[in-house]
DNA sequence: CGTTCTACTTGAACAAAGTGCAAGTCGATC
DNA sequence: GATCGACTTGCACTTTGTTCAAGTAGAACG
């Protein structure tokens, strides 16, 4: 006998607390029912599939993401602003990276439209035209960079607080890899004296970071390589 | 009674072209099995697990993308030149985005290392060392944005010469985006007048219009912002 | 108070897919 | 011709998404 009646936004919210604590595998229908303490097949009646149920899920967050007013700040600004939210939100549920490759990867050609959606494409500069195939590239690089620079801080999180397996995995992937590295001359002189290469920065400050030095970096190819 | 004796090899290239041809769903050892014309766990004396093929095609693919002269060229250039090559192959083999998004997005701490690995991520511009999170964010960017370029040029090429199925489910996807588009005064104005858009753009310069636009922009974005 | 209807839940069961295993085959070697 | 090891096969088990007929519980109605 379930304690509260089965609701579509009690399903959604547990599904996405199963997803944030175990991740994408760590969701099956009859985990989700037992966490709900009802039958798994109960989900089904609110829900219409697994599938579905991850996309209402990616939808709820997608739609916390606050908007910046178009009106007020040019798209730049904007795609930036967006990016900063959009890291937060991948930093908060690393399995939407997983689960929407596609849509983050591909565009939101294959996703759905509707009004937030297509609000937050604006925002990140993407316009659902054919035509400006451009711009699609520049919201790729928004999500995708977004994500990226989520990750590293949540594996600089993870460093500094988990202590135990997860640090213990991490350090022995990092340790191979770095005995690896040593046979490779520039790895080798940049692990030796990380102080004096010229990309060592601050573990917190690696999104900005990143981004100017491969701004700088191919703003140079692109002038070499006009046209 | 198999007509060629089953190889790893062969199974990894069949493997791929099963991946190409209908996705990551395509795959599934049964299917695999009746391609290579023996039962589906014969599959399973060459290659431990699904998993474990899935990480061989790859890394057949990786394997075949060209190594810049890091002793001839900075490790810039070098990112750029790479971005090429991943470019071409994200474009060729779709599914590895799907595939490996974690790796993609969170950085090679999840993957296995070997040198001609450690090689293309030290030309991406990637050190395997756990202070360089800086780097990492860079190498994340420079995939996301190669694979988004080639979604870009594999829509475009889709959109040119697949002719039917394809492209109308495309085209009915951007009439509903664009229908709903016209309800923003932004976009509208750039959907009613593209020609007249700073974003426009011939189809097949997407992907160095895309990094010039974004470039420029962020590049602003951070010199308004110091530190 | 009984009936009925609707909203919702359940357990059994099916299908697809990954995979382990015991038994078989086949070709080379002794 | 016997043996051995490399390789293959079919069966079967497991997990997981999903369907479905049958149930229940509470509100509405008479």
């Amino acid at each position: 006998m379930p304690r509260d009646t089965l609701t579509r936004e009690r399903i959604i919210q547990t599904a996405i607390e199963l997803l944030d604590a175990d991740g994408l595998e760590g969701l099956n229908m009859r985990s989700l029912g037992k966490r709900l303490d009802s039958a798994a097949t109960a989900v089904y009646w609110h829900v219409k599939s697994k599938d579905n149920l991850l996309v209402l899920a990616a939808d709820q967050l997608w739609h916390e993401i606050a908007l910046p007013d178009l009106g007020t700040v040019d798209w730049r600004t904007a795609a930036t602003s967006m990016a900063t939210e959009l890291y937060a939100m991948f930093d908060r549920h690393p399995w939407l990276v997983q689960a929407f490759s596609a849509h983050l990867f591909y565009g939101p050609g294959k996703a759905r439209h509707d009004d937030h959606n297509l609000a937050v494409y604006e925002a990140a500069g993407f316009v659902g035209a054919e035509a400006d195939l451009a711009t699609a590239a520049v919201f790729t690089f928004v999500l995708g960079n977004a994500a990226g620079a989520a990750a590293t801080a949540s594996l600089t999180r993870r460093l500094n607080q988990d202590g135990g397996n997860a640090e213990e995995r991490f350090r022995d992937t990092m340790a191979k890899a770095r005995d690896i590295a040593m046979d490779f001359p520039r790895l080798r002189a940049r692990l030796e004296n990380p102080a004096a290469a010229d990309y060592a920065a601050g573990p917190d400050s690696g999104f900005e970071y990143g981004l100017r030095t491969i701004l700088d970096g191919l703003q140079d190819q692109l002038a070499d390589k006009p046209r």
